[in-house]
DNA sequence: TTGTACGCGTTATCAC
DNA sequence: GTGATAACGCGTACAA
């Protein structure tokens, strides 16, 4: 079965395909009878324009295009949820891609997303990508971009973000203000930029509040399966410090949580020897045990954020009218669970 | 910055867009030396094909569709995740929508893909879902179709799955076998097949180890939050059962945390006064106290095995070959933990 | 009020 | 070996 096209209707209906799709399009200059006659059949018909063609015709898609480092991960889903929901609203599709934290793939996929005529994209960046070129293309061709959480600052483009430094130095601060001192942290990856800042907030608390910044207390994690480095590390913690060390901090809650198994297993309680708080408030922190106190990154409030930029942008550029990029900073909190 | 066409080049080359065609097409028919000439221009102005174009031309998109009642979702991000990388692999982009469980809404998504011109479409059906005339019209306009995990059994395309009844039924045999009688059952929905295939699957076992079926150990669970139905219905069973049951099997995994969580804080003891297997064997199950034990559903081979043979069905059709549809049941296994 | 003609960018066919 | 022409389906300026 083959779709019906204008042709077919105006076949039919004996007229022309241009009034065909001037009735179908509501120009006033058809006859009321016409229009009608017209948008019967096609309704009979289940008439739908063909999205090639009119893509050629008005070089715009309906389609926007997302990259992210990957699929399967709390954030980033909650994040897509947001996204989808949005972009269904607006009747637009999405065209998902992930990079798996492999530039050359990113670069690829933004080619890809390129070619295909998308009408915006929306990017978290790579770990690895250090060289913006990719980007600067999609801005060269005039697709509204907007990055989102791993960003390039020197991008010239929107950007929704979260302050990690704020937020660390927030949930480290609540730490010492319960008494805690010997603070140790589990660090992401040297690149990126949200665990550098994250662990930037976390000395800059200790410092503020004239606790003395302990390298030794910083372990870093740049393991894939941060669940088994958490526990690993907390190990090694353990080796190291022994009860000269009364809480942590985690760049992530993988790695608390793994912590956390490793504590039970050798019956170290939670909080009274150690307590610990991590990053992302991911799902599984309130059903483990003791519950994990996190920080909330509110990933669907940032993907709304960025969705509404893009589509802002992608409006502007239909009409035509200047618009400023914008850098906005989602809210985080710390969520106070049983672990601190 | 506009894109370089075809167009674009013949002109600097004074050639004619035909020739520039063949030449990067690389026909036989256009001589070495002009080959040479274009394809390095082409390469030097970052020529891409215009993918309306091409699409309005050959009728294809290079595109497939999904759809999904949810993103956040373990076993369904696990699936996209397959899905995406083997896309990936053949150059192939990916629109995504979920359905969030309406059936109208997944409607009016098989008409955006439909008219999109997607090449192929992997679906997993609401459990609201009980027409089937948009899946019928996917068919009726000949693009190939993969049902995966909720599936309708009377639509005609391929389908994957996973034996949801053998499933519960190897679970709570194992149960059986390691002593315990009281067994009692969290099932999920009464619609979609799964849940009851899975209780089914529960009875059977009862009955095949001669074990009476008590329908009040039975708790149906249908609100949104699995995490906290769990919780309140594990208070539940020990006011109606106390001692008088000492194991549990639920519909899914999370539904058991929940009871996990209320055993925990009871200070009931795991497994020794009662026993749980979940379902579905998200990453969770591994991280919660004590650990879960719980069938593993391999999503990410079922999103592999889907798109497999969603490709196939593609080519197949591209190449004019009659393919027959299968229907493939994904193994799943049970993982042992200290749950039971 | 209706229809003609052209262009969007690509590719297949056929003529030179 | 090269190129003119038509066609994919739609939308619009213009003519009738």
């Amino acid at each position: 079965m083959k779709p019906v096209t204008l042709k077919d209707l105006a076949k039919q209906l004996g007229l022309s395909v241009t009034t065909v799709s001037k009735a179908l399009k509501g120009y006033p200059d058809v006859s009321e009878k016409t229009r009608e006659l017209v948008k019967s059949l096609a309704d009979e018909l289940n008439y739908v324009p063909n999205s090639f063609a009119v893509g050629l015709r008005k070089q715009q898609s309906k389609t926007i295009g997302v990259i992210i480092p990957a699929m399967v991960h709390y954030f980033f889903s909650n994040i897509l949820d947001a996204i989808l929901k949005e972009a269904e609203n607006r009747d637009y599709m999405v065209i998902i891609m992930q990079s798996n934290e492999d530039y050359e793939l990113e670069k690829k996929q933004v080619d890809l997303l390129l070619n295909k005529g998308v009408d915006g994209m929306l990017i978290s960046l790579s770990n690895h990508t250090r060289d913006f070129k990719h980007l600067q293309k999609i801005i060269d061709y005039e697709i509204p971009l907007v990055l989102f959480d791993k960003i390039a600052k020197l991008v010239d483009c929107s950007k929704v973000i979260i302050d990690d430094r704020k937020a660390a130095y927030d949930a480290v601060s609540y730490l010492i203000k319960k008494g805690y001192k010997r603070i140790a942290h589990f660090r992401g990856d040297l690149n990126p930029q949200n665990s550098i800042d994250r662990f930037l907030g976390y000395k800059k608390a200790l410092l503020d509040h004239n606790i003395e910044f302990d390298p030794s207390l910083v372990y870093l994690c740049n393991s894939n399966s941060d669940f088994s480095e958490g526990y690993s590390n907390a190990e090694k913690l353990m080796q190291d410090h022994g009860d000269n060390v009364d809480a942590l901090f985690t760049v992530n809650d993988l790695l608390a949580i793994g912590a956390i198994n490793y504590f039970n297993k050798k019956n170290i309680k939670i909080p009274e020897q150690i307590a610990l708080i991590g990053f992302s408030n991911w799902f599984m922190a309130s059903v483990v045990t003791p519950s994990l106190s996190s920080i909330e990154q509110n990933a669907y409030n940032m993907g709304t954020k960025a969705v509404e930029i893009l589509f802002n942008e992608i409006d502007a550029k239909l009409n035509d009218t200047a618009i400023e990029h914008q850098k906005i900073t989602i809210d985080t909190e710390l969520v106070l669970r049983n672990s601190c």
